[in-house]
DNA sequence: ACCGCTGGATTGTTCAACAATCCAGCGATC
DNA sequence: GATCGCTGGATTGTTGAACAATCCAGCGGT
């Protein structure tokens, strides 16, 4: 996904008219970095297990040298680390990384929602708001986790950067890696819904100040719950 | 420099006495990329070139697999952009992509400075400041630029969190690539000064408030310099 | 318990080949 | 004369095999 995008000239307010064709046939390496990349969010692949290029290779079919260059991909998204002359691994977070990674969801959320942004936007993060409502409705654990990240994710929208939006979602990918659904009780998504119905409705009555706030609290209390339980 | 370290456990309270060792030898592709990066950085390869995998891989004695990867790498720090089945090119900003990037930077450096940081870190900056003016005094125009840039980054660093600084690393290279020696004159550099001083010095009387929004209108104004020269 | 060695496994890198794709040029056609 | 279709050459995408460099576990010697 961050490579993946390169309309950075492509701005939002385009006319449905001339359509993007988009047919493009993703490359060999791509898709295997594609799979990888679904199989960690999967969770089949944990944290800390070595991923063999030989395997990998023989396993998906392909060239040694293709599952090298999916593997530099992930590499920079972090999802996988490199350890020179010893091998891949899947990353791992470890309790400092916490810390980081909400730092820096702090700086571009918070940002993002207090610089407000287009109606259709903002009706972006209502629909992931209706989606978790939905999905609470018929207990739908993972529904509910996927659609609290597109709520997230709606926000820094919000900022219509092209770059805002695939640091975050690498880091959301992280957070699924390593906050994966055997970790995730149903606890954890009490709050999430009144909370983010809350976010939003501050939003779309333009109180940016108060959405603002209403974020960081919530970043801030999310943090402390990870870390709590991801001990240090 | 972004999948350079990753000693994200680090944690920066480490005393100097157990020293790292880092005696690792780059490999190949990773000094091919290092390579790229300074022809970048030096103006050498011009927004929107192309560079031939074949011609390269000659010029610097090395196989076509190994420029492939750092192709990978640098396609992934958006350095270069790469057009599949065509080639890869030097990346270009466009007119949109100058508001990303101030995006971007907003987000990160005001959070940044609002949330302070250590005395050490803070001394980093005041380092970074009188770089700049040591600069200034002998004329040194592109002394006065790297000196700026590490004056954002030190910003940046305030918040210890490695994410943060490899996002900024990244952002800096590309503004590094596109508003080249060439197309800045001394008269951008002109206000810098006194205006980082002034930054600098809110910061270390703990008037985090004021320089955020000093910094904020540096960055905005910087973007409506910016936009106004490279026509939009 | 420590040391050095050694063999096997894995990664790093190169090379050569071929398929897939793109592009410029060039006639053929209306 | 502009458009269409083709064709040939150049470049990228991918493969497979080979070899060098490196790491690691195990083993034996002291």
């Amino acid at each position: 996904m961050a490579s993946a995008d390169q309309e950075s000239s492509e701005q939002a307010g385009f006319d449905g008219a001339r359509a993007r064709m988009r047919l493009r046939v993703p490359s060999v390496a791509e898709r295997v970095a594609e799979e990888l990349r679904y199989q960690l969010a999967e969770g089949f692949l944990v944290p800390g297990s070595k991923l063999t290029e030989a395997t990998i290779a023989e396993d998906l079919g392909v060239s040694r040298n293709t599952v090298r260059e999916a593997f530099a991909e992930l590499a920079a998204e972090r999802l996988l680390l490199r350890q020179p002359n010893k091998g891949v691994y899947v990353a791992t977070l470890e309790a400092g990384d916490i810390h980081d990674v909400y730092t820096v969801r702090r700086a571009i959320e918070v940002s993002s929602i207090r610089a407000g942004g287009s109606p259709e936007r903002i009706a972006a993060v209502r629909a992931a708001v209706d989606e978790g409502k939905r999905a609470a409705a018929v207990n739908d654990n993972e529904g509910l986790g996927s659609a609290n990240q597109h709520f997230h994710g709606a926000i820094v929208a919000l900022a219509e950067s092209n770059r805002l939006d695939t640091i975050m979602a690498q880091i959301l990918a992280e957070m699924r890696l390593y906050f994966h659904k055997a970790t995730m009780n149903a606890h954890f998504y009490s709050d999430w819904l009144a909370e983010n119905e809350q976010i939003c409705a501050a939003l779309e009555a333009g109180h940016l100040e108060e959405a603002g706030d209403l974020l960081l609290a919530y970043l801030n209390r999310s943090e402390q719950q990870q870390t709590a339980i991801h001990g240090d």
